[in-house]
RNA sequence: GCAUGAGUAGCUCAGCGGUAGAGCACGCGCCUCUUAAGCGCUUGGUCGAGAGUUCGAAUCUCUCCUCGUGCACCA
């Protein structure tokens, strides 16, 4: 077919085959009739020489630009001001005069006097439908019932929209089929864009604050021969030209590290995770994650910078660093909560870990206060078990946990005072674990010899230990600065400052099982 | 992976052993300063899939699929 070309393409049913939303396969005689409808009215525009699938539009105002320009205009005032609007059609009423036009700014009205239109425009109008996208030319005019209109004296479609569009009073609240046809989503509820906008927003202020520090963004690769830098399992895939499986990374701190060691003082990465584990409503398998890394710095500066980072941040998206998430007020705006894990753990429970000398006796003190254990298999494993199941929850307000059980942390330098933990913190909101940042391990000694121990546990079948990454260790034998380094989870924080209950609010295209086919395995 | 809830028209939902329903949307007609516009008429369904129980299944039972929520894993 010719690009362009109007008129001369028989319209077949079957050209436009996708089912409507719903999709299983199959297409219902209602599905049918809808879209037949549709496929009618677009001939009818090829028929009289419109093309309705045009190449571009000129417009003058966006519709928020024209609410604000003309809302001193009173009802029933017009102008000579000439205008042309574009956008989809949401709504019409009293048969095509009236037609509420949506643009990424808002809605603006048009109002499709017969006087105004030629003859040929006025029964066109017919042809349209909810979903359309139009064009249209006209002058300001506020209505006797106070909208404010563009009185059309010329319009154009610029695509015919094939598919009904959910009702709108009742709107599309299927969480299945919004996921699945997020676009949908996306026009029909305007919390998805507005979550989508506040995101990038994020990303944006973050790397203002970030680029202001003079870090440097960089990129570090995806495709990984070993995925190392957490604790989790990966994804695997193949390289046909090298006959290579590759692992999609878990994280970015292993080469972020290496750069720091190539003398970049301050990096940071943000970038996509790939985590073969389960899902939730705090679990996508790809997220976003900010790691960076500064030399010179220790854990205790990495806290400052956190929290002034993550207030600014707050307060350039939201203009305020107090807000509210799921009910509860929180506040990024007052001082972040700092306290050592041994201390939250005596706290909540009464019960002080420091006095638990050996495996055996942590466990026995874990398993009296009624926490489940299972591969748990030292100390410091326990200890954080106990953490994880009696405090961890109760953390609301944005607190700091700091100096960690070094069997749960592979890549952290030890503690100057504290025998058996090292320079660890996590920091929590609302429950959630959302940042982890320490005093990085510099020393290629220590390090050798506690990824030896991962390189253990993984040969004993731990499928989320590290791998042995010898390259690291010569990197690091190389000589690496003192380092302090963090992860941020972009994702849960997007949530906290949307309010969203579920990762999937806060993601364009959240991973989805696919329907109509059978899973393998 | 475990538990639990859900899947009925394009959308939102009712029906829960006895002929498959409503509102909106769609189509047709009336209506040209409306705001979920209104009025009238009409159309529209493998009741997620399959098997079973029953004279009879959307409804009861079983298996499977998908989604939500919680748990597990994990960030």
């Amino acid at each position: 077919m010719n690009k362009g070309t109007i008129g001369s393409d028989e319209i077949k049913m079957s050209a436009v085959s996708n089912p409507t939303p719903g999709d299983d396969g199959h297409e219902s005689a209602e599905a049918s009739k809808l879209k037949a409808d549709r496929l009618r009215k677009l001939a009818a525009f090829k028929e009289q020489g419109v093309n309705p699938y045009p190449y571009k539009y000129v417009r003058t105002h966006k519709a928020a630009q024209l609410q604000e320009q003309y809302k001193d205009l009173a009802a029933e005032v017009e102008t000579e001001d000439v205008v042309q609007v574009c956008g989809r059609i949401l709504n019409s009423r009293n048969s095509w005069m009236f037609i509420d036009l949506f643009d990424d700014s808002g809605k603006i009205q048009l109002f499709c006097h017969k006087q105004n239109l030629s003859e040929e425009k006025l029964a066109q109008l017919k042809l349209l439908d909810k979903g359309d996208y139009m064009g249209a030319t006209g002058t300001i005019r506020r209505t006797k019932q106070g909208e404010l209109s563009v009185k059309v004296t010329d319009w154009q479609i610029l695509s015919k929209s094939l598919l009904p569009l959910p009702d709108s009073w009742e709107g599309f609240k299927d969480v299945e089929a919004r996921y699945r046809h997020r676009y949908v989503d996306m026009i029909m509820n305007e919390s998805v864009r507005d979550n989508l906008r506040k995101r990038s927003l994020i990303i944006r202020h973050m790397r203002n604050f970030l680029d202001q520090h003079d870090y440097l963004e960089v990129e570090t690769p995806t495709l990984q021969v070993e995925a190392g830098g957490a604790d989790a399992r990966p994804f695997i895939t193949h390289h046909n030209t090298l006959g290579l499986d590759l692992y999609l990374r878990i994280a970015t701190e292993l080469h972020l590290k290496r750069l720091i060691i190539g003398g970049m003082e301050k990096v940071y990465e943000i970038g996509r995770i790939f985590r073969n584990e389960g899902m939730s409503t705090r679990h996508n398998p790809e997220f976003t994650m900010l790691e960076m890394y500064c030399a010179y710095g220790d854990y205790n500066d990495l806290m400052t910078f956190t929290e002034k980072m993550l207030r600014t941040v707050a307060e350039n998206t939201l203009g305020t660093a107090d807000f509210h998430y799921q009910g509860q007020d929180i506040s990024f705006a007052k001082p972040f909560r700092k306290l050592r894990m041994n201390d939250a753990i005596k706290e909540i429970t009464g019960l002080d870990v420091a006095t638990l000398k050996s495996f055996e006796e942590a466990k026995q003190a874990a398993l009296g206060l009624g926490v489940k254990l299972d591969k748990q298999d030292s100390r410091g494993s326990v200890v954080n078990a106990i953490f994880e199941d009696k405090v961890e929850h109760t953390l609301i307000q944005p607190t700091f946990i700091i100096d960690y059980p070094v069997e749960i942390s592979p890549l952290t330098k030890a503690h100057r005072e504290h025998e058996g933990e090292v320079e660890r913190f996590e920091m929590f909101v609302f429950g959630r674990e959302l940042a982890n940042g320490y005093s990085e391990l510099t020393d290629p000694h220590d390090q050798r010899t506690r990824l030896e121990e991962q390189g253990r546990k993984k040969a004993a079948g731990d499928v989320e230990a590290m791998p042995l990454d010898l390259d690291f260790i010569m990197a690091m034998e190389y000589g690496m600065p003192p380092t302090m380094g963090i992860g941020i989870g972009i994702d849960r924080l997007v949530m906290l400052l949307t309010d969203s209950a579920s990762i999937r609010d806060v993601i364009a295209f959240p991973t989805m099982k696919p329907l109509g086919k059978q899973n393998k395995e």
